[in-house]
DNA sequence: TCCACGGGTGAGAGCGCTTCCAGCGGCAGC
DNA sequence: GCTGCCGCTGGAAGCGCTCTCACCCGTGGA
């Protein structure tokens, strides 16, 4: 089996350099062209990346980072749908990907991936508003797409979904549906998702001219907190809690159901992702849907596009939500 | 900043290849090692990775194949943990992995990693017993250490637990409780796992000198699956059931319920891989926990294992598992 | 004092590819 | 018929590193 360029070379008759054109599209007559690719079907080849990238500089590998806390890593299906999302997506462009998860130091990732001199690009999923590794990225000359974060200053591409609108919508589908007193349980402070979906809540409060003092509590994006600080709303009286995920809202009807509560009777509640479990609590949850997984599609078609074409500015990706009701926030009216 | 050998070599006033030596550990005087580890120290030079790997066919990158239908991939925690735990052993020793999801057919999956060149090694998770990615990684010369699958035959390193025997001690934890009538939800044939689950729970049954016949009924692993098994084992009359999996127990946990049945007292229920939701579940279920984690880093460990000392003959770890006993099993006595 | 030896070092040849540059042949224009 | 141009092609120079080989020099034995 030929293995290198001047193999091919030799079987097709021409010189190593013709060869090279053919693979990457430069000038070649039709004639040689097609001698060339005849070989190049017959034999499998397959160029060596290592010694392309030394010679080129392209390797056809993207990193994806994925740096958070393990607990936060892959509890939900957030990055492993996002993983899926963009694996499917490089793999009909990309040679491959390489992936770093938080088990080193940002700085570690940082320098780690810079020295690399391998890569063409990098995804990352990027949750926290300050991320110095997301600013290491952003500094270098690699070409970078964050995900599920938002930089106006710089000449990065993003992708995103409008936590803000979405946490509006929900927010004015509970005043809809008559509650006023209506709680939120945060995300974790200083996280993009976490921050906007308060200041969603918070608008869609004040354009109904009702108040939200007292009635927002810090949670943490999970279960228990979400139980705690439902405790905590309780006490203050509500009649709805909008929980900043699906996560949460479950510790909330926990707390909520404790105390002899109906939901929504007593309490209407919504979350926030629509994961898989949120259609089979009981009773089933109203939430906002956002597709993850298009978010890795898209954040590798960005990257593609910057890649593509270098000069042509960042790409901005915002991804529609969906408001998902269900008896959570209706109850008796069967909903989905 | 320095990039190059050349540039160290000019710095610390020796030749290129006294640098390479420092870096890689051959025979320098201890004067001349210590000044160019000063400047090495000094510049923060990081060797590129491509022109290393071109040279030596050393790249410090092993690839991580996970070629599993979607709907496998990363429904449970099983494969993120896995990965998780394979990401924190390979930063210590390696500079990067790439990563295959099974977003191409497995035959391309295959032509790429090999043609790739770049890989120092693989690992791959292998959930059914016959598998082409597999054969095709063994077949060729690249180090390959399976998790989850056995090979005798081979050449191959692998880690796995040892699913026969956990599957034996917990059908005999049900009969110990004074069970007979244990049917078995199985997995997915032709899995390792399955399969192996059913052979351990036949072994558990026959020592005891108890029947199987109509007691094992297929699953495929998920909830529906197990809800529908369970449905039909209740009918042939049961007082136990063995689930291949958590998900499958949940599900078969539901259709009990359905039919007005109690667990423990009617009917015994057990799960296998002890995910986070099988604690929460009402009641709390019995199952078997494996270290998925600790085997991402075993598989680490004997990839380097098997670099490091390529003669050394293939590294084989099988891990242990655990017996969880909760309320679904022994009802009444509060454990856990 | 001479020779053999060996640890430490530098020169240089690649690894497989891309890409610049020069050259070749064929065609149009004069 | 000769020059000029242009499209293709091959030669060759690297990309940054590793590793073999030869060499240098200092040491110990004869």
């Amino acid at each position: 089996m030929a293995r290198t360029l001047d193999d091919l070379a030799a079987l097709s008759g021409v010189s190593r350099a013709t060869v090279s054109r053919v693979i990457n599209g430069g000038p070649v007559s039709a004639a040689t062209r097609d001698r060339v690719l005849a070989v190049l079907e017959q034999t499998g080849y397959r160029p060596n990346v290592a010694a392309r990238t030394l010679a080129s500089g392209r390797s056809g590998v993207v990193g994806v980072v994925m740096h958070a806390a393990p607990r936060l890593l892959f509890q939900d299906r957030y990055f492993s749908q996002l993983l899926e999302g963009m694996s499917d997506a490089l793999a009909e462009q990309a040679a491959g990907m390489m992936l770093w998860l938080g088990s080193r130091s940002k700085e570690e990732t940082l320098d780690r991936i810079l020295s690399m001199d391998l890569l063409e690009g990098v995804i990352v999923s990027a949750t926290y508003l300050d991320d110095p590794l997301v600013d290491g990225l952003l500094a270098s000359r690699l070409p970078t797409v964050l995900v599920g974060h938002r930089r106006e200053d710089r000449a990065a591409g993003y992708v995103d979904v409008d936590h803000l609108e979405a946490a509006d919508t929900i927010t004015t589908h509970l005043i809809s549906v008559g509650r006023r007193r209506i709680g939120h349980i945060t995300g974790i402070r200083g996280t993009v998702s976490g921050e906007d979906r308060i200041t969603g809540y918070a608008r869609a409060m004040e354009r109904a001219g009702l108040a939200t003092d007292e009635l927002i509590v810090e949670g943490e994006f999970n279960r228990q907190s979400g139980a705690a600080a439902a405790a905590e709303l309780l006490e203050r009286g509500v009649d709805a809690i909008f929980c900043a995920n699906d996560a949460t809202a479950e510790g909330a009807l926990e707390t909520i159901r404790g105390k002899g509560l109906r939901v929504p009777e007593d309490i209407a509640l919504a979350g926030f992702d629509d994961l898989d479990f949120a259609a089979h609590l009981d009773p089933p949850l109203t939430t906002i849907r956002q597709g993850v997984q298009q978010q890795g599609i898209e954040a590798a078609h960005v990257l593609f596009q910057m890649l593509k074409d270098p000069g042509g500015g960042p790409r901005r990706v915002i991804l529609p939500t969906e408001l998902v009701i269900r008896r959570s926030t209706v109850g008796g009216v069967q909903v989905r």
